[in-house]
RNA sequence: GCCCUCAUCGUCUAGUGGCCCAGGACGCCGCCCUUUCAAGGCGGUAGCACGGGUUCGAAUCCCGUUGGGGGCACCA
């Protein structure tokens, strides 16, 4: 699963790469994942495959498991031990709180001067400067200042020796030549700490860049619990990679010329992190969607068509799959291409044409079938047997049934429309009757007769 | 509690001291077109959080207030 925030800084990072011909580094950060799952990983590929950042290119490195460096992590913990800028520490968790008397006031240096040894469940602190403060460099925040007093002696190895994830991901950076990272405004808080290690390795620490979060509509941060975040779910609602990249492209950024709609490549080539704005920025799947339909319309008619096809296979039609024919659907296929805002909605606009009768709708029902409705299905009906069957014939037809009851077409139109396709809104009647056939259209309008009848 | 950070229409943004009584997009509301629904065309609604400065001049700079968000693990 990867997420739309993870999406935007590797769209963000993508971008910064190719305009520099730098690389762009895919960290795995989760190691068991990493370990266990390798499918996980290859979703991650792919969805970024989907979005188009290829691991084909040139520019694209990875993936990188921190685990797979796990040596090179052990060393620097140790090397950080024998030069004094860490020390070890054996307090738990509840003498901590006794001493310092409560909550979350962070550790109290107890054990800097104990030297103690390299011993089971003994973690490894850093020892954090005491005085003055640390400055991040950030691409798009500036110069953030922290002062160092309010750093604590942090964790960078576990009581078993394991290395934490803020080490690993320093040594890795370090030895991968990072020199820029862009991510998520989350981790800025523990960015004086990362630098502090980069600059204790002797290394130098690389330049920042920290994305604002993307946020719900209650203005808190993407959370996979609450909000639809995985990039999958919309790809399997018919949303296009396309118009998602360029969607996510816009949260946070604007490229300033008022032209919001335009392909990847020119975006990548407008994109600068510097005008990165610096506030959260709300997903708005409503503008979203605004965008997907422009890309659908946008579509040559037969990839449109191509592009259907998931939405027309199992999971997802109502109808025999038998039934299914693929000439019929060509020709309901332009019709369909300006009323989609996703793909998926394909499925219940073209569904009637496969199932053997009319799907059923009650609400449509109520609404068309009206005292009167019988009428204009038998004369509707007596009519059609001898029209000729084209949809300017057909409307002809419907047109002098309206006429007959003193009604304009909108209105007398109706009935049929939920006779045959079941549902009271939908594709343009006239070619959708044509499309049918006279045989089943006739068949539909008499079993609709037949229920008004009871 | 501590540290960090942010603040332009409902939403995403443009705007970096005069071009802005603030531009675009989504949404919403009208009208036109129309066989339903869309699409399309035209028009409209709505914003610089607040209070002080600085300046001839502030959405843009400074200070404060208020209000958001994030982070503070022997998680990643």
């Amino acid at each position: 699963m990867f997420h739309v925030g993870g999406a935007r800084s590797a769209l963000y990072n993508w971008a910064v790469a190719r305009q520099s011909g730098g690389k762009f580094v895919l960290r795995i950060e989760d190691t068991d994942a990493a370990r266990n799952k390798p499918e996980w990983i290859d979703g991650i590929i792919s969805a970024l495959a989907s979005i188009g950042i290829s691991d084909a290119d040139p520019a694209f490195e990875g993936p990188f498991f921190q685990s797979h460096n796990a040596d090179r992590h052990r060393e620097a913990a140790l090397r950080l031990h024998s030069e004094g800028r860490a020390y070890y520490c054996d307090c738990t968790r509840e003498q901590l709180q006794e001493r310092t008397g409560s909550q979350q006031l962070g550790y109290d240096g107890f054990c800097r001067e104990r030297g103690l040894e390299q011993a089971e469940g003994r973690a490894l602190r850093f020892r954090t400067p005491d005085e003055g403060a640390t400055t991040v460099v950030d691409l798009i925040r500036g110069e953030p200042s922290f002062p160092n007093s309010a750093i604590e002696d942090f964790v960078v190895a576990r009581g078993d020796g394991s290395p934490v994830f803020l080490l690993a991901n320093v040594v890795d950076d370090i030895d991968e030549g990072i020199t820029e990272v862009i991510r998520g405004e989350e981790h800025l808080s523990n960015t004086p700490k990362q630098q502090l290690l980069w600059e204790a390795l002797g290394a130098t620490p690389p330049v920042w860049a920290h994305l604002p979060v993307i946020v719900n509509e209650k203005r808190q941060k993407l959370s996979k619990r609450r909000d639809k975040v995985a990039l999958e779910d919309y790809l399997s609602e018919g949303y296009l990679p396309g118009a998602m990249v360029n969607y996510l492209m816009l949260l946070g950024w604007g490229p300033g010329d008022d032209v919001e709609i335009r392909p990847y490549e020119e975006l990548e080539r407008m994109f600068r992190v510097e005008d990165v704005n610096t506030s959260p920025a709300f997903f708005d799947v409503k503008k979203l969607t605004a965008f997907n339909g422009e890309y659908i319309r946008a579509m040559p008619p037969e990839e449109f068509a191509e592009a259907c096809r998931p939405w027309l296979r199992e999971p997802y039609a109502t109808w025999r799959p038998e039934a299914y024919d693929e000439s019929v659907f060509a020709k309901l296929a332009p019709l369909a291409q300006t009323r989609l805002s996703v793909l998926g909605e394909i499925t219940r606009y073209v569904d009637w044409a496969f199932l053997d009768e009319a799907p059923e709708d009650e609400a449509s029902w109520a609404k068309a079938m009206k005292p009167g409705a019988g009428a204009i299905l038998k004369d509707t009906r007596e009519r059609c047997v001898t029209a000729d069957w084209d949809a300017d014939s057909l409307k002809a037809v419907l047109e002098e049934v309206a006429a007959a009851h003193g009604l304009k077409l909108g209105k007398a139109q109706a009935p049929v429309r939920v006779a045959v396709t079941g549902r009271t809104v939908g594709l343009p009647l006239f070619e959708s009757l044509e499309i049918l056939g006279r045989e089943r259209v006739l068949a539909r309008l008499d079993a609709a007769s037949a229920k008004l009848g009871e």
